[in-house]
RNA sequence: GGGCCGGUGCCCGAGCGGCCAAUGGGAUCUGGCUGUAAACCAGACGGCUUUGCCUACGGGGGUUCAAAUCCCUCCCGGCCCA
């Protein structure tokens, strides 16, 4: 299987700007780049798709360069965005660089052992922070007009709104996009840049600007963006406008898997393709599966497992899938004290004292101290709404807690919701 | 620098002196149904020591018995002109 047919099959390529690109990846000895953004000291769940396009393309003898973008993160990419976005700070960047080049290491092969497949992990900080200027505008900035950049459509959203604008700060920033594929070609021999659909408008100026500045002739593609049924970008957590992030203690490796064991039936093609290792046939079967016996989730289970796997590790995967089993399939009462606590590892805890819990608290109290509540009138609502469980028991408003039922004689499991946990343990 | 328009709760957006914690939509949350889904249905959605009180409609000041609503001023955004 070359990596041209498995990536059609995965349907990975939206958009390129030479069909034969795939082919010289399947044959390998092709250097080719990926930026990420450092927004935040982890990559999310929605990157993922990304790194693994990196991965896939090392695996099949070629070179992977991700670029993180310490020097384009200083002005914000304003591709489909509708806003203005807020400026990060240097040291919020560069802290940020450095959490994300600790990530990839999981993904990608950096040891000098992998010779020519090498990965790299480059800031374009580096140069961005350093060229002139005045030499900037000349050698790079004559390249490019306005008039093409305007046609884009990623900045017609912005140009077309009368209540907000956009700055010229966040216009040039696909000019410094571009000129890192000019830097990476000249000093890497880079020759390829990968991206999502979103990225399609920047990554052509940049082949356009190495062509006019170097005379070598590069390519771009880029992979489907990954949506959910209902159109919404996947990878913000249950409901919630939390991302999902791949770092373990922002999203525990619990969390990461009832996530994806909870995706909708219609996106488990699209996730088992873009985010799995999985053989084709296996691939094809679990399609099957979803379609045939939904109610099983095969699919959303394998991969829940895979992507644990990959991300955090084959023990996580199991503790997680573990974990789950034995929150909402077992009875809790019935768990020996070191599965109960495995279970919970990931949920946020705290300790009371035997006496306070003698007294008993009061409910919403109970909610607010374990922070499942930000005010005691949400506490109340929760309360009066049911939702919330003592040890998978639903209580009310007037419930006292005590210790008396504390699982093991010191465990209370309080739950809010279907799946907001915290562990009071008392001492 | 000049002119015009605008800044309302997480977001969009009504309100334009009292009946306003502020219509509506989205998002979110909880419950129901179910497959720990999706869709759908119902409810909630500033806070508190909750028959009431406090804080809020860009910031500050003022008019008034009473202001998100009127006036002054400052800040911020958009459009047009220079």
């Amino acid at each position: 299987m070359n990596l041209r047919d498995d990536w059609r099959f995965r349907g990975l390529v939206q958009q390129a700007t030479d069909d034969a690109v795939l082919d010289r990846l399947s044959a390998g000895g092709v250097t080719a780049y990926i930026g990420f953004d450092p927004t935040a000291s982890s990559l999310h769940l929605g990157s993922l798709l990304q790194i693994n396009l990196l991965r896939r393309l090392q695996l099949a003898g070629n070179r992977p360069i991700a670029l993180a973008g310490g020097g384009t993160g200083l002005i914000g990419d304003p591709s489909f965005k509708d806003v203005e976005r807020p400026l990060l700070s240097l040291e919020q960047l560069r802290a940020n660089v450095e959490g994300i080049r600790a990530q990839l290491g999981r993904f990608l092969d950096f040891s000098p052992g992998a010779g020519s497949t090498q990965a790299l992990l480059l800031n374009n900080a580096d140069w961005l922070t350093t060229v002139p200027l005045t030499e900037f505008l000349r050698d790079v900035g004559k390249h490019v007009t306005v008039n093409q950049m305007m046609a884009k459509e990623s900045v017609k959203t912005r140009l077309d709104r009368d209540d907000v604008g956009l700055s010229f700060t966040e216009f040039a920033y696909s000019l410094l996009q571009a000129y890192d594929f000019v830097r990476l070609n000249l000093d890497h021999g880079c020759t390829l840049q990968l991206g999502g659909s979103d990225q399609w408008g920047n990554i052509t100026i940049g082949t356009d600007l190495v062509r006019k500045m170097t005379g070598h002739v590069v390519d771009g593609i880029t992979s489907p963006l990954l949506l959910r049924a209902d159109g919404q970008k996947f990878g913000k957590s249950e409901g919630g406008n939390e991302r999902v992030w791949l770092d373990a203690t922002l999203t525990s490796p619990f969390a990461l898997h009832q996530f994806l064991l909870n995706a909708e039936d219609a996106t488990t093609p699209a996730l088992l393709r873009f985010f799995t290792f999985l053989d084709h046939a296996t691939i094809l079967e679990l399609d099957g599966a979803t379609r045939t016996a939904p109610q099983k989730r095969q699919a959303q289970r394998a991969i829940a497992n895979a992507v644990v796997e990959l991300v955090h590790g084959g023990d996580a995967a199991r503790q997680a899938e573990r974990a789950g089993e034995a929150l909402f399939a077992e009875s809790i009462h019935d768990l020996d004290e070191a599965t109960l606590l495995d279970v919970v590892a990931d949920a946020p805890s705290s300790t009371w004292s035997k006496s306070e819990l003698d007294v008993g608290v009061e409910a919403a109290t109970l909610l607010v101290r374990c922070g499942l509540a930000s005010s005691r009138a949400e506490a109340r609502r929760f309360l009066e709404q049911g939702g919330v469980y003592v040890n998978n028991v639903r209580v009310d408003a007037t419930t006292r807690v005590d210790g008396s039922a504390a699982l093991h004689g010191r465990y209370l499991l309080v739950r809010r919701g279907r799946r907001q946990l915290h562990l009071v343990v008392v001492a």
